[in-house]
RNA sequence: GGGGUGGUAGCUCAGUUGGUUAGAGCGCCUGCCUGUCACGCAGGAGGUCGCGAGUUCGAGUCUCGUCCAUCCCGCCA
């Protein structure tokens, strides 16, 4: 090695022992005296002061020089600090090493950014991401990277320990288009076909099952050609995993375990098990997502029965229509509500199809709103009451078909309590970690525009088994042995017992989702013939695993700790890819490159 | 595919109603300085105002287009 110690380890005992010390790392700052110059050297563990005196004039004049971030070495002894130069918020600060060798391994060109963090912090991401090498290197982002590799380490222990053998599954898969859009690898063996790189490994991982694995994981990567978000890239990390012989409550306990483990190793906090859970019912009319954050109240209240024989035409023909409510939130404190914000509030309700968003002030002692004039007094009584209104109060209404209500005040929601926190009414632990279960989802839904049956989640979930008689029938009341793990309003993970019956299994294949017969085999004949050769019941979960990282260090997006992350534009600013490539390449590949240049004009 | 926000020195930003030579802090370079730790002090260099067109006597500023970044909607079985 280059180095004796790591610049976090020098301490007094070993500057009372006149110890010789090796170190290497960053120059981190220079404080050039004229006489005497110090240089903190900076390393991945922490950071040691170096102090050049002219009594060895070639390297104090080579200190005078010294850029930083250049990779120096130095050698000397390790001295105590007087007194009054300890510096306390270093944890070698009470010592530090009097340079008698330097060497400059490599000397940094300017900097294109900052690097403390407090003005880093603001310059634009898209410079610190062609950089990236230095944007990691600064010790808060080292951090991130720790906390990953740590979280990583206890899910993987948790694991190992319960029995679990890693696999590996192949990342060129085929082809599923039912899913999300794919990666699509031209096959050079076999000219004009494809491959698809795999969205998850869903299915290997059921073969695993039937293979007699019993308990398999992975920390799988999964690709998806979708438009990128502060917690989406185009490839990210699943925890995945899956096991034989269990039903959900196995599930859910080695999870509990798993993620219980995690939270300890990473912020040693200890997470109360087993996590609440709640069902797809309750979480959609409370909270209208099936993700809740249960940090903060605000929850939905249903007032379809008390509109049923109102004056105010809007929400009684809606009470009235099958299928439709009449639903309200209020958001506590917020009376003082700005236009800009209620502008906001009421772009986000016809974005998702209202036609406005109704409300009601109180304020001053007194109810203000547009509709207030149609409401009767026992209407107002029950609102009143049900909604707990009080001064200072300000309540929105959704009157739309369930799921549209759903939507509009679930979002309504997150945004009052993102405007309550602004204000200081609503205050939120940021070592609060609210886990939850979320349950019983359908296993189909109707797609109007499709005009068929969808799944849920994916086609493998198997059905409660009491449901199984209606497939048929009322494929829309057929639960799922679905599960989500949601944290503060994340969706964490997801997972399902799965179909090991081929029987079953093809009967949602053709009967509900209705995918002809010809394309079932095609795609997921291979599965149905595995099921007929022992498949043992199974089922299994991933975790994001970028997602929960940044959950552990309370980062919003998971860019900051992915070590490459790709842009908005699924970029990488720093290597420059996607590029173009030859044509020889694409020739090799079966590729032909149509013009439709032509074609582009005359329209 | 759609909507919002932003783009001026290496970085972060200011730039008035369209008007003379586009500024500040930090960084960088040079010099001074023997106990600093965000060292200090003095001086200096550094600009295709994202790009392209248009309006105008005159555009960093107004208009249109375009590119990039970012947040969101659609999308993510």
């Amino acid at each position: 090695m280059l180095r004796s110690h790591t610049c976090n380890s020098l301490t007094t005992a070993d500057a009372a022992n006149k110890t010789r010390a090796t170190l290497i790392g960053w120059v981190d700052t220079v404080r050039d005296l004229g006489g005497v110059r110090f240089v903190d050297l900076r390393d991945r563990e922490g950071v040691t002061q170096i102090v050049f005196h002219p009594d060895r004039p070639e390297i104090h004049a080579a200190a005078h020089h010294l850029k930083s971030e250049s990779v120096i070495q130095v050698s000397g002894t390790v001295v105590p600090r007087s007194p009054e130069t300890v510096n306390p918020k270093l944890f070698t600060g009470g010592v530090e090493l009097v340079a008698e060798s330097l060497t400059v391994h490599n000397v940094c060109q300017p900097l294109p950014f900052p690097m403390e963090d407090d003005k880093a912090d603001k310059v634009g991401e898209d410079l610190r991401l062609e950089y990236r090498y230095l944007d990691l290197r600064r010790p808060r982002n080292l951090g991130l990277v720790k906390t990953r590799a740590l979280a990583a380490q206890a899910m993987r222990r948790t694991l190992e320990d319960e029995g679990f053998l890693e696999v590996e599954t192949p990342m060129l898969f085929k082809s599923t288009p039912e899913g999300a859009r794919e990666f699509l690898v031209p096959s050079r063996l076999t000219p004009g076909t494809f491959y698809a790189l795999a969205q998850s490994p869903q299915q290997y991982k059921q073969m695993l099952m039937v293979a007699g694995v019993e308990k398999y994981y992975q920390l799988a990567r999964c690709f998806r050609d979708e438009d990128l978000r502060a917690d989406r890239q185009l490839e990210f990390t699943q925890v995945d995993l899956e096991m034989s012989f269990i039903e959900r409550e196995d599930m859910y306990a080695l999870i509990e375990k798993m993620l219980a483990a995690t939270w300890k190793r990473v912020l040693d906090m200890d997470i109360p098990t087993p996590f609440p859970r709640m069902s797809y019912q309750t979480a959609m009319d409370r909270y209208g997502v099936d993700k809740p954050d249960t940090r903060f109240g605000i929850e939905i209240n249903d007032f379809t029965d008390l509109f049923k024989t109102s004056a105010f035409k809007v929400f009684n023909t809606v009470a009235n229509t099958s299928g439709s409510v009449v639903r309200a939130i209020n958001a506590k404190g917020l009376a003082d509500i700005t236009q800009g914000e209620l502008t906001h509030l009421e772009t986000i309700a016809k974005t998702l199809g209202a036609k406005g968003l109704a409300f009601i002030k109180s304020e001053n002692g007194e109810w203000r709103s547009p509709i207030l004039k149609f409401f009767s007094d026992a209407e107002k009584a029950a609102l009143r009451e049900r909604l707990a209104i009080e001064d200072g109060d300000i309540v929105f209404f959704a009157a739309a078909p369930w799921a549209q209500a759903c939507a509009i005040l679930g979002r309504i929601r997150l945004e009052v309590s993102r405007y309550l926190q602004q204000r200081g009414k609503i205050t939120l632990d940021p070592r609060q970690f609210n886990f939850l279960w979320v349950i019983e989802f359908p296993l189909m839904l109707w797609d109007e525009e499709e005009k068929r049956y969808l799944s849920a989640h994916h086609p493998f979930t198997a059905p409660v088994a009491e449901d199984v008689p209606l497939l048929e029938t009322a494929p829309e009341k057929v639960r799922g042995q679905h599960y989500d793990i949601v944290l503060n309003g994340v969706e964490l993970g997801g997972g399902s017992i799965r179909i090991h019956d081929p029987a079953i299994q093809k009967r949602i294949f053709e009967d509900i989702l209705k995918i002809p017969a010809d394309i079932v085999q095609s795609r997921f004949g291979y599965m149905l013939k595995a099921f007929s050769y022992g498949a043992p019941p199974h089922g299994g979960i991933a975790l994001g695993l970028d997602r929960l990282v940044a959950m552990l260090a309370g980062r919003a997006s998971i860019r900051d700790i992915i070590a490459f992350p790709k842009t908005q534009k699924g970029q990488d600013l720093m290597a420059e890819s996607p590029s173009a490539v030859a044509a020889k390449q694409l020739k090799e590949l079966h590729i032909a490159i149509v013009d439709d240049g032509d074609e582009a004009a005359k329209k």
